[in-house]
RNA sequence: GCCGGAAUCGUCUAGCGGCAAUGACAAGAGACUGUAAAUCUCUCGCCUUCGGGCUUCGUAGGUUCGAGUCCUACUUCCGGCA
């Protein structure tokens, strides 16, 4: 079971620290998206330095490039991608909505690869085989992510994830024996339980490629609060290590639907908030209402796009107000970026379509995000998280009064 | 000096008698939330009550119902020969 401590709480709100094979994630937290396992623009001893304590890659697009059995023949996603710290994969179940032309049936979902149309199909089965061969510490179970809001196909698609659930657990339980069976025989139950070396094995090898990793079941039910606490609870009532919610798109509303959702699941298993953080009220919202992780691709996309975030909201870097503006892009914020650049070299090297343009921006924007949830962790332990919310959200969102 | 060729939006470019006129870049702005995204969208002669109106393709004439497109002259530029 996936070791989770809870150190504070307030309300929904905890604050903890989830103990994975690769090291501790102080919670609330913001994951990096590292798809393809790189966080876009950015070098992992960047991402260390700014301050991030975990990624995030996907199933799908590690199945297509490199192929999983790469990945684990590697090492595993931490020592491939050279990231010493906690990692998570998705299950590819978000695919199904962005991809055109998939089959979802009972038994999986047939794609065809964007990159050379190849067909191949995913199911909950092969969901957690592949996850198993990336070997990061956290997997998603594979679920039916609904393209439509219509409240039918929401609920079919709850119902299908659900059904998808069983096999999951089945399948991860099948693969964990096979794992912790293989790499264990050595092994005392107490040092399993902190991730020790058997004696045939380096500690070096069970850093790397740990015999455990751990399941998340993943919440849906879109805009609907009945289906949400039906969603939660069959969750709830599974064993899995802890909790993705997904389906998420917009902050409207989202504190109601994690209310109903996070009263129902165990207050003892962490709970990742899929795919939200691109608006930094979706993460004071996500922790109040109880969500320990977060994971976005906002960030570091917007920073290639040139929107980059201050404390009085996004700005785009590539308008010309910027050109002869010789400030930093953000006071007091102590990112490299900002530390040593100005919004008008910023403005050039966007202009001038400079690949520094977009390390830099991608630099700061993880940071802001990252330090963000930092400061609402930091700030939830100390009691003084109303006043930061609401100094942070006035002046962010200043402009849209 | 003679003989050829060329002049179209900030730049390059399409255009071969019915176009405010093609495409690219540049410029101005917007979007982006479990990444088919270093991507995509809009604007880009002037005015507009969004129906349309007006002025444009080096300059000045001409032919024609109609000219960026044909003719003449001039101007400038690029070749070649002196």
């Amino acid at each position: 079971m996936l070791k989770f401590d809870i150190e504070h709480k307030d309300g929904l709100a905890r604050v903890g620290v989830i103990h994975t094979p690769h090291g501790d994630i102080k919670t609330p937290a913001f994951v990096g998206a590292a798809t393809r396992a790189t966080v876009k623009a950015l070098t992992m001893k960047e991402m260390n330095e700014l301050g991030s304590q975990a990624i995030l890659a996907n199933t799908y697009h590690l199945i297509l490039r490199p192929g999983t059995e790469l990945i684990k023949e590697a090492g595993g996603l931490a020592k491939f991608s050279s990231w010493n710290k906690p990692t998570f994969t998705d299950s590819g179940g978000f695919q199904i909505l962005s991809l055109p032309n998939v089959k979802i049936s009972e038994n999986g979902v047939k794609f065809k690869s964007h990159i050379d149309g190849a067909s191949f199909e995913l199911t909950p089965e092969s969901s957690m085989q592949a996850q198993w061969a990336i070997g990061a510490d956290i997997h998603m179970a594979f679920d039916h992510l609904a393209k439509s809001e219509n409240y039918e196909d929401m609920k079919i698609a709850m119902e299908r994830t659900h059904a998808w659930l069983d096999r999951c657990v089945a399948e991860h339980q099948r693969l964990r024996n096979i794992a912790v069976s293989n790499g264990a025989s050595n092994t005392s139950s107490e040092d399993r339980k902190l991730g020790r070396a058997p004696l045939s094995v380096s500690e070096e090898e069970v850093f790397w490629r740990p015999n455990e990793q751990f399941l998340y079941a993943v919440v849906q039910g879109g805009t609907f609060n009945d289906l949400r606490a039906e969603s939660a609870r069959y969750c709830a009532s599974k064993d899995v290590d802890g909790f993705g919610i997904g389906g998420v798109f917009t902050a409207k509303d989202m504190d109601e639907m994690l209310k109903t959702v996070n009263s129902i699941l165990p207050e003892n298993k962490p709970r990742h908030l899929l795919g939200m953080g691109q608006e930094p009220i979706d993460l004071f919202v996500g922790a109040e209402y109880g969500c320990d992780t977060f994971d976005c691709v906002g960030p570091t996309r917007m920073a290639r796009n040139g929107s980059l975030y201050t404390k009085d909201g996004r700005i785009n870097i590539k308008n010309a107000k910027y050109a002869r503006d010789f400030t930093p892009l953000m006071d007091g914020c102590d990112c490299e970026c900002c530390k040593n650049y100005s919004r008008a070299y910023l403005h050039h090297l966007f202009r001038t379509d400079e690949i520094t343009a977009k390390v830099l921006a991608s630099i700061h924007n993880e940071h802001f995000i990252v330090s963000t949830v930092d400061h609402i962790r930091e700030s939830l332990a100390d009691g003084t998280f109303k006043g930061y919310k609401q100094t942070f959200l006035a002046r962010y969102y200043a402009d849209q009064r």
